[in-house]
DNA sequence: GTCTATATGTTGATAGAC
DNA sequence: GTCTATCAACATATAGAC
C-alpha cells in the first residue's frame, strides 16, 4: 500500500526498531563466535556473514570491535546480582543449605557448553591483554566477594560460624574452590558435568563447614554427628 | 683440503653451539613479549626484533609460531614436578606445616610481574582456544592434584585427617582457592602482595583444617583450643 | 645459519552511493 | 541504516643469495 522507501515505518516495525533488531544481531552473532574462537580468532567479517549483514554495517553500530564485545558483556552482566540476591534473602536457611544454593548456582551458571560460560571463558581470558575488561572482571568479582563475604559476617554474629573465621579468606576461598573447579571440567560432556559438580560442589561445602581433621578422639565413642542424608 | 662440510668452528664456538644459542635468545625474546601482550597480540616481527635477528630466521628454528609457545613453554614445565616432589617428601612433617608449605609454593611461584607467572596467565588464556595447550595444561594438573591427592590419603590412613574426607574434592578445592587467589590479585604490587598472599595462605590453610563451623557448645565452658600461635 | 626480499592472505576500519 | 567497494597495515610463512 504505502510507498516503499518513502515511509518510516514498514508495516508495523519503525527504523530505529530496525536497527536495534540488527544490533542485537549482531551481538548475538559476536557472543557465538566470541565464545567459539576467542576474540582475537574471530573476524569482524566472519561476525557479519554470520549475522548476515554486510561488515561495514558493524562499524555503525559498534565504533571498534572491543566495543561490540563490550557490549556483549554488559548485556549479560547479572551473575554479580544474582549471587548477591541469593546471599542477601537468606531468612531461615541454615548456613549448609544456603552454601550449598550458592554452588548449585555456579553449576547451572558455569555448565560447559552455556553460551554464558562460554562468554565468562572468553572474558577471563581477554581481560589478561585488555586492561578495560580487567577492571570489569575484577569489579564483578568484588560484588560478588562482598555479597559472601556480609552473609558470612552475619552467621558469625550469629554464633553459626567460628568467631574467629575470616571472612574475606573464607568468601575468597569458597570462590576459588567453585569457580576453578567448573572452570577446569569444562571438557565434560553434560551428564557427567551435573553428577560431578554436583557432588563436588556438596562435598565442598561440607569440606568447607566441617574441615579436614580428625576428629579429636573424645571420651564418649558413638557421639558423632550423622551428616543430613539426602540427595 | 679445508673441506667445507665438515669442520667450521669460529674461535670456540662451533655453528651448532651458536644456533642453539639463538634459539634460545628467540625463545626468551619470545617468553617475554608473550608475557606482556599474550600470544595473538605479539607478533613474529616483534619477536625477531626483540631477540636481535631477522624475521625469516624464527621460522628456520621453530616452523610455527604455536611451535615457538610449545618450545618455550615446555622448558618452564617443572612446576608439576615441584610441587610432587614437596608432596611426597613429607617424613616427620605434620599436616599443617606440609600444607603451608604448599601454599608457600605457589606464592613464590605465582608472584606477580615474574616471567612465569605471566606466562602461565598467557598459557590459561590460550588454552581455551588452543587444544594442544589445553591437554598439556589439563596434564600438568592432574599431576598436581594427584600428587596433593596421595597425600591427603596417607594422612587420612594414619588417622591425622578425618577418616570421611574425600581427598580429591579437598585436593582440589585447596588448588583451587590458592590458584585462583593469585590469578586474581595480580594487580597488587610486590610488597603487597606478599603480604596478602602469606596472610590468605595460612588462614586458608586454617579454614580448610578446622572447617567454619562454630563448635557445638559443650558442657564446660573455657575448653576451647587455642590455636598455635606463631607468625 | 643467517639474512633480505617477497608471497599471500587477512585484518579492522572508512567513504560514499542508495 | 544499510550496502558495496576499497583502504593501508600487518600477519605468518617462504625462496634464494651469501
Amino acid at each position: 500500500m504505502t510507498t516503499p522507501g518513502r515511509t518510516k515505518t514498514v508495516g508495523r516495525i519503525s527504523r530505529a526498531e530496525q536497527a536495534r533488531a540488527t544490533k542485537a544481531k549482531l551481538a548475538s552473532a559476536a557472543l557465538d563466535l566470541f565464545a567459539k574462537q576467542g576474540f582475537a580468532a574471530t573476524s569482524t567479517r566472519q561476525i557479519a556473514e554470520t549475522a548476515g549483514v554486510s561488515e561495514g554495517l558493524i562499524f555503525h553500530h559498534y565504533p571498534t570491535k572491543l566495543d561490540l564485545l563490550l557490549g556483549v558483556t554488559s548485556h549479560h552482566e547479572v551473575f554479580g546480582l544474582k549471587v548477591r540476591a541469593l546471599m542477601t534473602d537468606s531468612k531461615g536457611v541454615p548456613v549448609r543449605g544456603q552454601l550449598e544454593a550458592l554452588a548449585q548456582t555456579f553449576v547451572s551458571t558455569l555448565a560447559p557448553e552455556r553460551k554464558e560460560t562460554m562468554l565468562v571463558r572468553v572474558l577471563l581470558s581477554e581481560a589478561l591483554t585488555t586492561p578495560e575488561l580487567g577492571k570489569l572482571l575484577h569489579r564483578t568479582r568484588e560484588t560478588v566477594i562482598a555479597s559472601i563475604e556480609s552473609y558470612l559476617q552475619a552467621r558469625i554474629d550469629e554464633e553459626e560460624l567460628r568467631s574467629d573465621l575470616d571472612p574475606s579468606v573464607a568468601a575468597q576461598g569458597l570462590l576459588g574452590a567453585l569457580v576453578w573447579f567448573f572452570l577446569t571440567h569444562q571438557h565434560l560432556n553434560p551428564r557427567a558435568w551435573r553428577a560431578q559438580s554436583r557432588r563436588y560442589a556438596q562435598r565442598l561445602v561440607d569440606l568447607w563447614l566441617r574441615g579436614a581433621l580428625a576428629e579429636p578422639r573424645l571420651s564418649s565413642s558413638g557421639s558423632k554427628v550423622r551428616r543430613g542424608a539426602s540427595e
